[in-house]
RNA sequence: GGGCGGUUAGCUCAGUUGGUCAGAGCGCCUCGCUUACACCGAGGAGGUCACAGGUUCGAGUCCUGUACCGCCCACCA
């Protein structure tokens, strides 16, 4: 091939998607044709990765690119080894998330939910399923990923959603799954229950209401008058205040508590107070967990919309008084306040506690707010009947797996992180008053009212065999499929030949921000589930953030699209700078700039290439690392070393996790070494008139070259 | 209230068993259209490796403490 054959600058739209489509065609990504092409066989133990399945919300962002490029980098260095190599890909219905999305665009045309009803919204969310998901893996071509296509996995396929059934009864049988009464998140705009990990906390600027309750006593027994007169507690002489964040919960209150050490209100415990507004008598209580410093000193009790109060009315025997409907408005417990928005009823409230004279001060105050991960609504605990994971026993079983070091995590500093959160992990809240997702396999009976969980759909109640039977409304948190994920796409429940050769997997990748989310929670499942572990090691890399330091998102606006990128620099620099970016754990901060170096590097490689090839003439051939040592150049000698070091250093760094660091020895060596020194001092021989010396030349520089493409090639 | 990470050249970041570790990319300055590459080549300026102690023959690299920045966890009314 003449120079004039080859461009001078490497187009990468040119090579990238007809190299893909013709490894795709030749089934390279499949371990069946290791085998049949006697690459490797199946005594060996595999390598295998299941690929976080993105959500099917969008369009992939740059975390799945940094995703995808490292399980690829591994991937293929494992199959490259001539291991059995394995990485299965697909995607995630991701409930109350898409369910989302989907209500949105619906928002656009008017129309919520409630108006398609259930059956049609579902249909909706399918057509977006469909729209997006094939989306998805359109893009994870681009990037080049060598997953077996053909083992693609959605978290709603009828397998899957049959292990999600199994699994789940299974715990039900062993008592790990229950239903129950507790205080729950409760988002009031997506209106359902999530649990714990999906508030999120910020730190806001509010104010502590001081308030103070009418006490009872012989010359005042209640309200005087109408709530709001002005008079309603005139007759009352003694009061016990309070400090609140959320009036509107007064309406709830069933005792105020102080502490049983603070002597300022000994004489007051066992005493009654008045509840303003409603007028309802509460009790004064003593209870350990009211700090005598904070505030007054005494606290409002609501054991339905707060997790301490809740557990202080456990002690006590108080009723819990929900008064908020599912979208956060007054309820027909809020007296006057019926049917008002919450906040609109605590502005309301406080204006009408002024006016009777009970509002004491107010302080700026400053503590942190649940939000929704989803939506930002502020959360509202509340007390709801809920499906719930008994977490402990299976906690305990995934620390140890980890201690045992029969799992890994790299970098070792998570282990701790992760200690942590198992060692303190409440129950899980698993179902959800969402549409989009697996329906919890439970069917009451509308005769006996017993309940029973199947696989399979019943017919009928198999406590006293009435055909009156429905099943529960609810769905499951998505991460409770998802926690399946390794051994659910290899055919779990069944005993299939890809669960018994690839499952436990190999690698679980992914961002550590899901490290709780879901890697914790497919231990759990998976050593409940399958009594194994279900990988063995944890590698987690940081989050991509743009060039200020902000976190990506699609709201902020300063997300980048990784098809932009590719489009305008090509793959390989986007993965080359995604690999050699970060070092494990570590966020990194996206540099346009460096994915043009790293564009420039590919042109660089492209006409080193270009230079060998076209230097080698007609006669020449292979003559593949057999050299007449005694013939060697100083150059030579030098050039070979320092290539067979790149290749032990880059090994071990792979081996090792140290993706980057491997990724900048070969760019250095290939650039600083091979290109500014090897091939020009090679100039001199090549064009020199001894035939001997310049196939001698043309073979180290094929052999060399040849050697570092496919060091680079993951 | 706990825990973790960061603080290295103007900018973005590497530097994992303490001794060519003071680096890369971008930016900047000087040259250069030499038969692979201007998405290039040759050369150059630029850092008391946050601060204070300590261990050591020797410390960005280990220990202690401090200061900022960021993140995670946590039922602070």
């Amino acid at each position: 091939m003449s120079q004039k054959e080859m461009p001078k600058t490497y187009d990468p739209q040119a090579t990238e998607q007809r190299l893909y489509e013709w490894w795709e065609a030749q089934g390279y990504f499949k371990p069946e044709t290791q085998f049949k092409k006697g690459l490797a066989d199946r005594s060996q133990k595999p390598f295998v990765i299941s690929m976080p399945p993105p959500n099917v919300t969008g369009e992939l962002h740059l975390g799945h690119a940094i995703t995808a490029s490292i399980e690829d980098l591994m991937v293929r260095y494992h199959r490259m080894k001539g291991e059995p190599t394995l990485w299965v890909p697909g995607s995630d219905h991701a409930g109350i998330a898409t369910q989302n999305v989907v209500e949105r665009e619906l928002a656009k045309e008017g129309l919520t939910r409630h108006d398609l009803g259930r059956e049609k919204f579902v249909e909706r969310v399918w057509q977006w399923k469909e729209k997006y998901g094939s989306i998805i893996t359109e893009q994870h071509r681009r990037l080049g990923v060598s997953c077996d296509w053909e083992r693609e996995r959605f978290t709603l396929d009828e397998g899957l959603s049959r292990a999600v059934r199994v699994a789940f009864v299974r715990l039900y049988e062993k008592g790990l799954i229950y239903r129950g009464t507790y205080m729950v998140n409760w988002c009031p705009r997506c209106e359902t229950a999530i649990s714990d990990l999906e508030v999120v906390h910020q730190e806001e600027a509010t104010k502590l209401w001081y308030v103070r309750y009418p006490l009872v006593n012989d010359r005042w027994q209640g309200a005087d008058d109408a709530w709001g007169s002005g008079q309603w507690a005139a007759g009352a002489t003694e009061y016990i205040e309070v400090a609140t964040t959320r009036p509107e919960t007064i309406l709830g209150d069933t005792a105020v508590a102080v502490s049983p050490n603070d002597p300022r209100y000994q004489p007051l415990v066992g005493r009654e107070a008045i509840l303003p507004a409603l007028g309802r008598r509460i009790p004064i209580i003593a209870d350990p967990s009211v700090d005598p410093e904070f505030g007054t000193g005494a606290v409002k009790v609501t054991p339905a919309h707060d997790p301490t109060d809740y557990e202080i009315g456990q002690r006590h025997g108080l009723a819990a008084i929900n008064v908020l409907t599912d979208d956060a408005k007054m309820n027909d417990e809020a007296g006057p306040y019926i049917g008002q928005d919450r906040y609109e009823c605590r502005r309301n409230l406080v204006a009408d506690l002024q006016k009777e004279g009970l509002l004491v001060k107010i302080e700026d105050y400053s503590h942190s707010l649940g939000h929704c991960q989803r939506c930002d609504t502020v959360i509202e605990p509340r007390i709801s009947t809920q499906w719930f994971v008994k977490v402990k026993p299976l906690a305990e079983r995934a620390i140890e797996v980890v201690r045992q070091g029969r799992i890994r995590i790299v970098p070792e500093r998570f282990t701790q992180v992760y200690y942590n959160w198992m060692e303190n992990i409440r129950d899980w809240c698993i179902s959800r008053q969402l549409w989009w997702g697996h329906r919890i396999p439970v069917w009451y009976c509308d005769d006996c009212g017993q309940e029973m969980a199947a696989v399979t759909d019943p017919t009928q109640c198999q406590h006293c065999g009435s055909a009156a039977i429905h099943q529960d409304e609810d769905v499951l948190d998505t991460w409770f499929s998802s926690g399946l994920w390794p051994f659910s796409t290899l055919g779990w429940p069944d005993d299939t030949p890809d669960l018994r050769y690839f499952y436990p997997t190999t690698v679980m990748e992914t961002g550590y921000d899901i490290l709780f989310f879901w890697v914790a929670r497919m231990i759990m499942l998976g050593l409940e589930c399958t009594g194994n572990i279900p990988f063995s090691t944890i590698y987690l890399h940081g989050l991509i953030r743009d060039e200020q330091g902000q976190k990506m998102s699609k709201s902020r606006g300063n997300a980048i699209d990784p098809l932009e990128v590719m489009n305008q620099y090509g793959t390989d620099a986007l993965r080359f700078t995604l690999l050699t970016g970060s070092t494990p754990g570590n966020d990194m901060k996206l540099s346009l700039s460096r994915v043009e170096a790293h564009r420039n590097f590919a042109n660089k490689i492209w006409n080193a290439t270009r230079f060998v090839v076209t230097n080698l003439g007609y006669s020449f051939t292979v003559g593949w690392g057999t050299w007449d040592m005694a013939a060697l150049t100083l150059a030579d000698r030098w050039i070979l070393s320092r290539h067979n070091r790149l290749i032990a250093h880059v090994t071990r760094l792979l081996e090792a996790y140290q993706f980057g660091e491997a990724g900048r020895q070969i760019y250095d060596f290939l650039w600083g070494e091979f290109c500014d020194w090897y091939i020009e001092i090679s100039k001199l021989r090549l064009y020199g008139r001894d035939a001997r010396q310049r196939l001698m030349v043309q073979r180290i520089l094929v052999y060399v070259l040849e050697r570092v493409l496919r060091l680079l090639h993951p």
